[in-house]
DNA sequence: ATGCTTCCTGAACATACGTGTAGAGTCAAT
DNA sequence: ATTGACTCTACACGTATGTTCAGGAAGCAT
């Protein structure tokens, strides 16, 4: 882990202080007039290493969306409350059907809370949740009714798992981009892969990569 | 003390999660968004009937400056416990090799938390995890290196899903007991199905009952 | 009827705030 | 010698955000 210099140090300390004191973390100015820092860049600098280096969270275009990680607590010593350490709540999106679903409301009616572990390092804040329907991608032990756990990203690497919006439904398949034309591939030996064509392709279409995946078992049943 | 509207109670509601889940209060026209009111000046009333009640506190001109005050706190039933409420804890047992794994033991330096609601309704203390290790059962879904949630059970149903103790080896198979030998039946077309006579039979052979599997996904691996 | 509160629309405005560019100085490592 | 982190100034730009004004509709008490 890189270490952190003096004056990034000072400034995480701030943050979290400003964070408990007033309840909201400060602006990049406020951090400056406490820092005496006199250019908003001096303090972006400071930001941006914090970020790198794993202590910092932040939102684009958002003001005060700095949150220090669970690694600033413990460099800060500042003891985490209780057992709540590493625990996030995920929006848990119902099957989800047709149309585009409720991304952007989350409505937080139905959430899961989960050890951030098993979300293997993926900030919680852009993981949602949703339930499979199908059986689509069974080959990779995917089945109908599994928990997804999908991590917002418009991208994807090739080969990866991820939910698309496909004919304004939402589906769950392998992401393979070709020359001209993106492969949507199924897991499941009786069902063909889906094509859609560069030119029709929007990055909206891409709704998250799938980062874990959870099946209740019970009286047996698959 | 004046009553809160429900409208307003959704608010100060809506204030309260995000504080706490983001990190930060949220902005007026987030608060907007959530609550399907297209004017800013629509939540600013709320805004201001919360702060006049004595629910809230603001800064002027200043984004996100939203922090409930205890009086809400008591209001919403939050006893200042976060998201903790519903979680259990469950020892994590390492990929379990040979021999009587650890289970009276139950070292706790490893652990995963845990949605109750995940576990389907099964008491958190009776619940055990291990990873998987080998394809045994892989029709079934069940991948190497997956997480196990196993309720701990000395019997078991017919076709259930079960973590048994056979030649000093846990491993994972279906149960199924036959007239005078039990079968564990793995889910993999290449493996045949391993045979206890009942007379051989101990209870303690069944560690428990599969009651949930999680498996992490990244960078395509399956 | 007349006001009062609640709840909302719509628009406009000023400023608070994050971000980017173009530097510059120090210091340690290569 | 050069490169790269770290630290900072100064300035500009776009937008995110709080605030205010001008209403309107519904319910409810006086």
């Amino acid at each position: 882990m890189e270490e952190l210099t003096e004056r990034q140090r000072e400034i995480l300390t701030f943050i979290v202080k400003e964070s408990e004191n007033r309840g909201f973390p400060p602006t990049i100015r406020e951090i400056g007039e406490h820092m005496d820092i006199r250019s908003t860049n001096g303090v972006n600098d400071h930001l941006k290493a914090l970020e790198r280096k794993g202590y910092l969270t932040r939102g684009e275009q958002q003001s005060r969306s700095l949150v220090p990680t669970k690694r600033a607590r413990l460099l800060l010593g500042l003891g985490m409350k209780s057992k709540d350490s590493g625990m996030v709540e995920i929006p848990l999106l119902g099957r989800v059907a047709a149309g585009a679903p409720a991304l952007a409301q989350e409505h937080m009616e139905d959430s899961v809370k989960i050890d951030s572990f098993l979300l293997g390092g993926v900030n919680g804040r852009e993981v949602f949740a949703l339930r499979v329907k199908g059986q689509s991608m069974i080959d990779d032990g995917i089945h109908d009714g599994d928990y997804l756990f999908v991590k917002k990203t418009p991208s994807a690497q090739p080969g990866e798992i991820v939910v698309a919006l496909i004919e304004d439904e939402a589906t769950v398949k392998r992401y393979y981009p070709e020359t001209d034309r993106i492969r949507f591939q199924p897991a499941n030996a009786t069902m063909q892969p889906i094509y859609v064509n560069r030119t029709d392709f929007r990055s909206t279409m891409i709704l998250g990569q799938v980062v874990g995946v959870y099946r209740k078992l019970q009286g047996g049943r698959t």
